[in-house]
DNA sequence: CATCCGTGCTACAGTAAGTGTAGCGAAATG
DNA sequence: CATTTCGCTACACTTACTGTAGCACGGATG
């Protein structure tokens, strides 16, 4: 009975959340499909060329999480992934206040 | 002219917050610290013992953007990373909600 | 039919990042 | 002095990510 290599030991939903947010590039995924769906080379350029093995990998987790979905359109935001993704722009907002006292 | 291997290039606020949340264990320190300030072992306890290797890699990182500080009682919040804090609480709220739709 | 797209995605070797254990030097306590 | 606790480092090992190439599929076009 072998454990997941990196998954949420515990049973607690921010923890699941984080673990994934914390993997690189979720965050940044989240944050690109706010502008709309797009395809995965669509979604890749706009994720500085991340390489297609991190991002499908990316995509995998976040389409199990129900935050993000896929189909004729492309990649997108599930409702929840919606819901996240006004969070990150409330982080948006404050992220620029608190660059000011860089 | 060498660039940092993992850091921002654009100079975008939100970008910079993305690239540090999103390396491991970033987002999980700032998440134990809401629970107050402790020392660089009892941090580690909480983080299911990361490598101090790694945890101090973060703690630097995160010192550097002002999100924590560290004095007599141990590593603990300034005052931008107890506002993150707070953007982590409602997050939490919102995780139960996403969760209850497994 | 064949040929050309663009799609999501995989293979694979190389590089970077994180792990786990041991332990150091400094400061505080007895 | 010895002991404890502190932040932190060393180092070999393992895992994660990268970058490039290209595959299989489906739809359009000739």
């Amino acid at each position: 009975m072998k454990t997941a290599a990196r998954e949420s030991k515990t049973v607690r939903p921010i923890m699941r959340l984080l673990d994934i947010l914390g993997k690189r590039w979720s965050l940044r995924i989240l944050w690109e499909l706010r502008s709309g769906r797009m395809t995965f080379r669509e979604l890749r350029t706009h994720c500085d060329d991340v390489s297609p093995t991190s991002l499908n990998q990316r995509l995998k987790e976040l389409r199990e999480l129900k935050l993000i979905d896929h189909d004729e359109e492309g990649f997108g935001f599930t409702k929840w992934g919606s819901e996240l993704g006004e969070h990150l722009l409330t982080l948006n907002d404050w992220s620029v206040d608190w660059d000011k006292d860089s």
